[in-house]
DNA sequence: CAGAATCCTCCGTGATACTG
DNA sequence: CAGTATCACGGAGGATTCTG
């Protein structure tokens, strides 16, 4: 990342892509569901939640809804009855999957110095 | 990434490296500012205030805290007046750049399409 | 089963003013 | 210069209920 790339990051007008790739990943569930979709393979809406356990419906749907818009995540209905509704990563999702495993190694491998560091830190 | 490490992203106690670390990472400042301290170096208050523009004196005054709190972030204070204050990354946060480059560049790389998807996605 | 529709509650964030 | 101290708000997120 030379200084020659520094625009990308410091515009302040909105266009600044990683900004705003990590405004939509940087939610709460959004990171989660990939790496769920990514581990487990395409998964059942109720499956999926699952196996996150502590999302509520609402926010499974609209985490989904806005992958889904992103073209990050494909949605499948099965029109049977009852319905069946399945979810798995597109290629592009797919793409985003090594960045999060080395993201999630950093941080188990930092974990525990970070929380050491926290304890030992004295705010104000 | 396999399934045997899955119980490191599906904790639900608390425990969950991931979780804790992206929800720290996944706050709307912190990253930048890593990013920022990466490309720029050490940088004083002021400036880091000015380079990012459009942050607040307030949240960044929280977002080095809290990121040298984790020791990503190292301050140092110069007695002297007026005061210098600098700031710089550690060596575990600079151990964290790899990654947000990672990010970056999967950013700059997927935007267009995203914003196509976005744009031709018929929500609810 | 897979959601849609409401209502409601924090708290992250910003604006402003003040200080050593 | 490098922050603190308050006040105020908007919207992310949760709980609950309803539906095709």
């Amino acid at each position: 990342m030379t200084k020659e790339d520094w625009k990308k990051y410091s515009d302040v007008d909105g266009e600044c892509a990683v900004r705003n790739v990590l405004d939509r990943l940087g939610d709460k569930w959004s990171m989660l569901v990939i790496i769920v979709l990514g581990v487990e393979g395409t998964l059942r809406f109720n499956k999926l939640h699952q196996v996150i356990g502590d999302i509520s419906q609402k926010m499974l749907t609209v985490t989904l809804k806005s992958l889904e818009a992103d073209g990050l995540v494909s949605r499948t209905v099965y029109p049977e009855i009852p319905p069946r509704v399945e979810y798995a990563l597109t290629e592009r999702g797919a793409s985003l999957l090594p960045h999060m495993e080395g993201l999630a190694e950093w941080a188990a491998t930092h974990m525990e110095g970070i929380y050491a560091s926290r304890e030992k830190y004295i705010g104000s």
